[in-house]
RNA sequence: GGGCGAAUGGCGGAACUGGUAGACGCGCUAGACUCAAAAUCUGGUUCUCGCAAGAGAGUGAGGGUUCGAUUCCCUCUUUGCCCACCA
């Protein structure tokens, strides 16, 4: 017998898995009756390809939908699993400003390192739809998406106050903030007025609320969103102002049932109307407090929760009570929810309360409700539209030109995509703008405009917008571009679609509200445009735990405390030990701790199947039956357990079954059960054993009527304690006074039951007897 | 402050719908093989008492429901994550 040499096997299996397109997932795949296979659809996130190769972390993500894979394929699906790389973004563009290497260059490095690095763990992947979203081909299409958005005024300009990363020169969405810090590089965001493009994800707020409860998700994300998008229903009052009559001040309530208890307004810093209000004495004072909070970052509005405010000099009318009520400016109201203004209700809200207190402001009890409620009925969301405008080299170009009087014009479709221009030096300037600004010939462009009058065509001379698209918009359609990768007539071939998609599961780490929130609008928009035959992308989302260092903390180069999985394999462990491993390391959906000592457990595991299969001792050992119930409970419980995505436990049914063949001795059905029901977690040596033993891998089948034997364990509990165990034939499972009778017959039961019992429960389903005494 | 989880041996974890707590793995330990070591194989391993059979305790703490609770309910402690002046 050869020894147990992983890399030796793992080696030969990927290369005719990669000779033989053993991955590559046809439409409409019969079964030999011919018969159609049923559709399964999977993928994981798809990664960043860093310049540091694959992590342990991504192991454990891709190993799972591969699990899933390769468990499918085996049960008879005609299974899609393609993959995909997430490549625009500021890493490797600092990469680029750093050294001068283009982002491109950089980027198709690390893809080629990333590819070489996941064939070496045997993925089953359909290679022919790998995409990139850097390649021109792919955000010819991503272009082509916005310019529907566009059309339809969902893709809109705004000037707004914005996240602003000094470090990254860029605008940030609100997603991108992080305990006022950039999502990037840490620093501290400020704020900064300037004219932005978003997508109008508000438009879809409801919908993308109400159908949280159908999806199969996690119930974690589903909260996330849901409190992400943050509806409340109230009311929209207007106060008019005290001897100015013209203006009023607009407010929100959730609870317009209080109003006879308002008694001042305060309105955001930001508020257009403030500078109504102020008079020759409010004036400096109201101006002075709200440029401060403009330069308030955003941790010193958390840290500092004490009330601020300065009042405006006016007056308000309560439209309830008829008094006149004095408005002020303060930093707890927020210009970019409900209004920008609140009535203040001392009374019913404690923040009101605080400032009145600090103020010397009425706090009046409120001893009347209007019978019909003030104001409009008005729904308002915490979520914001989604800030698509990103002042950076290393992204999708916004295909957008602007005329001589600054009017956005649509690039025409036939002229995409707009490529990235080379540039020598790829950091942005201080202008705000990125450095496709410095593309002085990109820059302009011929764009045709027609004359509403006339109706005469003209080309007219334009420049193009520089602002690149936030790489979510690149991976916000990804998952319909797998089912026709390569189409050029369409980002999404309709036919391709209506087969593989919607996506049955999707398996990450990351992206709880932006990505998978904002793929869930992409779609919405597109099924109403009549371009994607469902409104949810995504049927089932699997959201994995993160793989920690050996001492519980994150790994991080800075640390030196990363596992690289290559290493894992290039020590002698191979692909498979790993896989398995990082299946066996605990729930799926928990953080976990490595462990290089479990890792040489799993190995030493997977070195008892090869023996197993190749001694000559063992194989041969046992043509006998007696195996049937164990290898019969073994494929109900990996099956079901796969089913539930309980892959630790699956690993360890698998121990068990080893460790009682060791002992009982295996037939060839045994080793091929066992090959079968290996290969979803370890592809290479599975197919090794099932090659020896000349059989297919189709997923094996249960027998229910071999789960049980002739002899049964009954346990006897007496008062719930557990006192004896009996042995009995199984037909005698029915005899309930029978087995009573033999309980009170033991021994040590007897000990414990002196008198006639009070009572017996007989539990046939758990196999227990329990007696009162 | 609000929301959602979690807490089980020396360690990671198992017990899926209330029914033998601690599967499986690590570690430790005894033995076999070996001149020896590694590898491999076979036992043991929650704690306390006992040679053993067995007994008692035991799933963060306290209470409750039940014939029976790691599992359900209440109170508390610790801890993780998400959100956080959203009117």
């Amino acid at each position: 017998m050869n020894r147990y040499e992983p890399l030796k096997i793992e080696q030969k299996w990927q290369a005719k898995w990669e000779k033989e397109k053993t991955f590559k997932a046809v439409e409409g795949a019969k079964n030999p009756d011919g018969s159609e296979k049923p559709k399964k659809f999977l993928a994981e996130m798809f990664p960043y390809p860093s310049g540091a190769g694959l992590h342990v972390g991504h192991v454990r993500n891709f190993t799972i939908v591969d699990v899933l894979t390769r468990f499918y394929s085996q049960k008879g699906f005609n299974v899609l699993r393609p993959f995909g790389y997430d490549t625009f973004g500021l890493p490797a563009e600092n990469y680029a400003i750093k050294t001068g290497t283009s982002p491109k260059l950089a980027t198709k490095t690390n893809v080629n390192n990333f590819r070489n690095q996941l064939k070496r763990l045997g993925y089953y992947i359909d290679w022919d739809r790998e995409l990139n979203t850097s390649d021109p081909e792919y955000y010819r299409w991503t272009q082509w998406c916005f310019l529907q958005l566009f059309k339809k005024g969902l893709a809109y300009q705004k000037e707004s106050y914005q996240w602003w990363c000094p470090v990254d020169q860029t605008v940030l969405a609100n997603e991108q903030v992080e305990n006022g810090h950039c999502w990037r590089c840490g620093s501290e965001v400020e704020k900064k007025k300037m004219k932005q493009w978003f997508f109008k994800i508000t438009e879809y707020a409801d919908e993308l609320l109400d159908n949280i409860d159908s999806l199969d998700w996690p119930d974690k994300i589903k909260t996330m969103q849901t409190n992400w998008i943050g509806r409340s229903r109230g009311a929209e009052i207007d106060f008019e102002i005290e001897e100015k009559k013209d203006l009023s001040v607009r407010v929100f309530t959730t609870r317009p049932d209080t109003i006879f208890g308002a008694t001042f307004l305060v309105l955001a810093p930001e508020h257009p109307l403030i500078k109504s209000l102020v008079n020759d004495n409010t004036k400096a004072k109201v101006e002075a407090y709200c440029s401060a909070s403009l330069k308030k970052s955003e941790i010193e509005r958390q840290e500092n929760k004490e009330k601020t405010g300065v009042f405006t000099g006016s007056y308000a009318i309560n439209p309830a009570t008829k008094e006149k009520i004095p408005i002020w400016v303060a930093d707890y109201v927020l210009i970019g929810y409900g209004t920008g203004a609140i009535m203040a209700v001392p009374a019913g809200d404690d923040r009101d309360r605080e400032f009145a207190e600090k103020f010397n402001l009425e706090i009046k009890e409120i001893t009347e409700t209007p019978d019909q409620p003030y104001g409009e009925s008005k729904t308002t969301y915490r979520m914001r539209d989604w800030l698509i405008s990103r002042q950076r080299y290393w992204g999708c170009p916004i295909p957008i030109a602007y005329d001589k009087n600054g009017v956005a014009h649509a690039i025409p479709e036939d002229q995409l995509p707009v490529l990235i221009p080379e540039v020598g030096d790829y950091k942005p300037d201080n202008s705000g703008r990125s450095a496709l600004a410095k593309a002085t010939d990109w820059l302009k462009v011929k764009i045709p405009v027609t004359d509403p009058e006339t109706g005469k065509t003209t080309l007219e001379e334009m420049t193009r917008e520089t602002d690149t698209l936030d790489g979510y918009a690149c991976s916000s359609w990804y998952l319909w571009r797998y089912a026709s990768p390569k189409d050029n007539k369409f980002a999404w071939n309709p036919e391709k679609i209506a087969y593989w998609e919607p996506l049955d599961i999707y398996c990450g780490a990351d992206h709880a509200v932006a990505h998978l929130l904002y793929i869930r609008f992409w779609c919405k928009f597109f099924a109403d445009e009549g371009k994607l035959p469902f409104r949810e992308p995504i049927k089932k989302l699997l959201y994995n735990g993160y793989i920690n260092a050996p001492d519980g903390k994150k790994m991080s180069k800075s640390k030196g405390n990363v596992i690289d999985p290559l290493d894992v394999i290039d020590s002698g462990y191979g692909a498979d030990t790993l896989r398995t491993y990082e299946m066996f390391i605990g729930p799926y959906d928990l953080d976990a701790a490595w462990n290089p000592r479990s890792v040489g457990g799993v190995h030493r595991f997977l070195n008892r199947c090869w023996t197993l299969a190749f001694s000559e001792n063992t194989s041969s050992k046992n043509p006998a039956n007696n195996s049937a119930i164990i290898r019969n409970k073994t494929i109900k419980k990996v099956t079901e357990d796969i089913e539930r995505n309980s892959f630790n436990t699956a690993v360890s049914a698998l121990m068990e079954y080893v460790n009682e063949l060791y002992k009982i001795g295996a037939a060839p059905e045994d080793i091929i059960t066992l090959g079968k029901l290996l290969k979803p977690f370890a592809p290479h040596l599975a197919s090794e054993i099932l090659e020896k033993f000349e059989s297919d891998d189709s997923w094996p089948t249960f027998d229910e009527s071999l789960l049980a034997s002739d002899l049964t364990q009954i346990i006897i509990q007496v008062n719930g304690k557990l006192r004896a165990k009996l042995e009995i034939k199984t037909e005698l499972l029915e005899e309930e006074e029978q087995i009573i009778k033999l309980a009170l017959a033991d021994q040590n039961v007897q000990k414990f039951v002196k008198n006639e019992p009070k009572k017996t429960i007989f539990v046939k389903k758990a196999k227990l007897l329990n007696i009162v005494a």
